[in-house]
DNA sequence: AAATGCGCCAACCGCGTGCGC
DNA sequence: AGCGCACGCGGTTGGCGCATT
């Protein structure tokens, strides 16, 4: 396993000059075996919080701040359909991390969520119409799924899902993936 | 103004998986 | 086939800042 317990390296938050050390390393070597990384670049980490400076933080495409209102209904209905993927809930909105969506949901998105599955089936198509159109207007760079099929109010019917919707394609085949094992 | 509570975010931890030897 | 290393993922925690009392 990869347990880079030691006591003498450094812990917590990260100082800019170790931010700047890393950013250079990586720039020069790539973003990868974060244990040579780590090593090599005399930052007295280990090479997973390395690995996760650089990935949450430090590349150059990271969006970070806050989450526009098409990117937050993404997030809402992909979590809808896979439940708590991160990873995978993150490469279809570009510049996001898994933490960072993580996080997002748990402080916000979550008690939102909730919320929404109180509410009466109302206006599941009501909220769709709304969100297409937001979205159409807000011109964002999300990857957006066309349509997201329907139904599925209450969080645990997920076979019920049409995942062979227009742009969904990776919803399916991820789904076949999971089956086969 | 001080104390306390709460929310948010960055970072850590443990575990699973993939890959090369 | 078995082992060890490296990476990736999701859950959890710690600390900081803001709001409330």
């Amino acid at each position: 396993m990869e347990n880079d317990g030691n006591a003498s390296l450094n812990k917590g938050a990260w100082s800019a000059d170790e931010d700047t050390t890393l950013a250079q390393y990586v720039a020069h070597h790539g973003p990868k075996r974060w244990k040579t990384v780590a090593i090599k670049s005399g930052l007295n980490r280990c090479g997973k919080s390395c690995r996760l400076r650089w990935l949450n933080y430090l590349r150059p495409d990271v969006k970070r701040g806050n989450f526009s209102d098409a990117e937050e209904d993404l997030i809402l209905r992909l979590h809808r359909l896979i439940g708590n993927r991160w990873s995978l809930i993150a490469k279809r909105i570009p510049g996001r991390t898994d933490n960072e969506i993580k996080n997002y949901w748990n402080a916000h998105l979550r008690k939102k969520a909730k919320l929404m599955e109180k509410l009466p089936a109302i206006s599941i198509a009501a909220m769709k119409e709304n969100l297409w159109s937001e979205e159409a207007s807000c011109g964002t760079e999300i990857q957006e799924t066309e349509d997201i099929g329907g139904g599925n109010e209450d969080g645990d019917d997920d076979e019920s899902f049409d995942v062979s919707a227009p742009g969904l394609n990776w919803v399916k085949s991820f789904l076949e993936l999971e089956e086969d094992v």
